[in-house]
RNA sequence: GCGGGCGUCGCCAAGUGGUUAAGGCAGCGGCUUGUGGUGCCGCCAUACGGGGGUUCGAAUCCCCUCGCUCGCCCCA
């Protein structure tokens, strides 16, 4: 196949599609103003190393995912694979922090060269909120509630929400020693798989889907039990947050995101109807991040949902019920050169009024242009031909009855205009409003 | 990176070794001259993702390759 097409893993959004993302878009920019939320917009390009540092060396996104290469200044680039990092870079290099907390949230493209799958591609979109500065529990469940009200909002139902507590960076290591320690005795029942991470990133195995190794896990140690008391008494708050705002979740003890940089709060919104790749929504508290790319110890939480994820639900969901293409209100015809100048002025003028006009640009005989407004969906015409120009006149004609008259251009207009005066575009109305 | 499924016109889709690759939708042109929605007629893949091979002969069999898709891994 020699034909010219995009690149593996990579989706180009038709018109039909962009209207549900504008809409998603949209909504999101809503709840986001309601919660007191900035906007923040980062290269897509940043330095290999924010992510080796940030994201960890030992995870499979730093390790195996990312798209990386020189420029030509020699510097070592790399397409962000995930959102947090660049944040919290942007943040610090512009002394944010010493402003007091932030709350911000940023959406666009990440990019992950993994094999494409339901729910997957290589360039994806996150919709993402980091709050830097926050340590209180509420902020937790604050950050979740935003999430969870946004897809509520949405329309979106069956979703689970899934917490752990991964503890602060004492709670881990004394924990990893513990589990390490747990899985090398038993290193022979494992999977090859679970076998290598023993060394590189234990805490993995735990959420491993090999049926086998599962089976085994159940008798492993839990983290949770190797949580200090005050680590237990935080995520004991956290909970009792999310009980008051009445946010369902489970408790999931095996829950271990990914990325090298979450402490304490872990959580993870799914639905059943999304595949394999289950994950909407990810998230967790990141205390010890700031400090590591540079900046004083901060503490800060924070979440990312996946858009095409989120567009898939969407569309299984409310999409059916809705019009993503607005249909004209006008359509204008017009024959003979005179005729052809005037309908392009015309159109203008509807438009700057607030109507929705498509103007035909073909000069095709009558009988063709009017086939094409019958199928643009508009329930109005507007024809010009020579011998209205000869007479100063217009045909208005109703597409559904029939009916038309003649009649002055200014009259037309001002007919028009008073049915269709809404200003500015309507995305969401249906065709045959 | 590893497995499974698939790949015929813009879309859907027949066709599983024999000389014409169905059909539907969309599109284009026409059915009295400047009036649509239905109807009727016509046009629309020397071509079956690409490359090799088997065969007298392949879209149909074999091999390789590319792509799509689902799953593993991982994550949004």
């Amino acid at each position: 196949m020699d034909k010219l097409q995009s690149l593996r893993g990579m989706v180009d959004l038709l018109p039909e599609q962009t209207a549900i993302w504008q809409q998603v878009e949209a909504a999101a920019r809503s709840q986001f103003h309601r919660a007191g939320l900035a906007e923040i917009r980062t290269p897509l390009l940043e330095a290999t190393e924010l992510f080796a540092r940030g994201i960890g060396t030992s995870t499979d996104v730093v390790g195996k995912e990312m798209y990386s290469f020189e420029d030509r200044g020699q510097r070592h680039c790399t397409l962000r694979p995930e959102g947090t990092a660049s944040v919290v870079r942007a943040a610090l290099q512009h002394g944010l922090l010493n402003k007091g907390p932030q709350r911000l949230w940023y959406t666009g493209p990440m990019f992950r060269y993994e094999r494409p799958q339901a729910g997957r591609q290589r360039q994806f979109h996150q919709l993402g909120v980091e709050l830097l500065g926050f340590a209180d529990p509420r902020s937790d469940a604050e950050a979740i509630a935003i999430a969870w009200d946004l897809l509520t909002a949405l329309g979106i139902g069956n979703l689970a929400l899934e917490i752990n507590s991964l503890g602060d960076a004492c709670d881990r290591s004394h924990y990893r020693s513990v589990l390490v320690e747990w899985l090398e005795a038993r290193r022979d029942q494992l999977d090859p798989e679970a076998q290598g991470r023993i060394s590189t990133n234990p805490l993995r195995i735990l959420d491993s889907k090999n049926p086998e190794t599962q089976a085994l896990l159940a008798a492993a140690p839990l983290l949770g039990d190797c949580l200090s008391a005050s680590s237990q008494q935080r995520f004991e708050r956290v909970r009792q947050a999310l009980d008051r705002l009445e946010i369902p979740y489970q408790l999931n003890p095996r829950l271990v995101r990914g990325l090298d940089y979450y402490t304490h709060t872990a959580f993870e919104i799914t639905s059943s109807e999304l595949g394999a790749q289950a994950t909407v929504c990810g998230g967790g508290r990141y205390d010890g991040l700031i400090e590591q790319l540079g900046g004083s110890p901060t503490a800060a939480i924070g979440w990312a949902i996946g858009l095409e994820r989120l567009v898939l639900l969407l569309q299984a969901a409310v999409a059916p019920a809705m019009h993503p293409l607005a249909a004209a209100q006008v359509y204008v015809i017009s024959r003979g050169e005179a005729a052809e100048l005037q309908a392009l002025a015309l159109a203008r003028t509807l438009r700057q009024a607030g109507c929705r006009v498509e103007l035909d640009l073909t000069a095709a005989a009558f009988a063709k242009q009017l086939k094409r407004a019958d199928r643009s969906g508009a329930s109005w015409a507007l024809l010009i031909g020579e011998g209205e120009i000869e007479q100063g006149v217009v045909i208005l004609k109703d597409l559904r009855l029939s009916t038309e008259q003649r009649l002055p251009p200014e009259l037309a207009i001002g007919e028009l205009v008073a049915r269709f005066c809404d200003a500015g575009p309507q995305p969401f109305s249906s065709p045959t409003a």
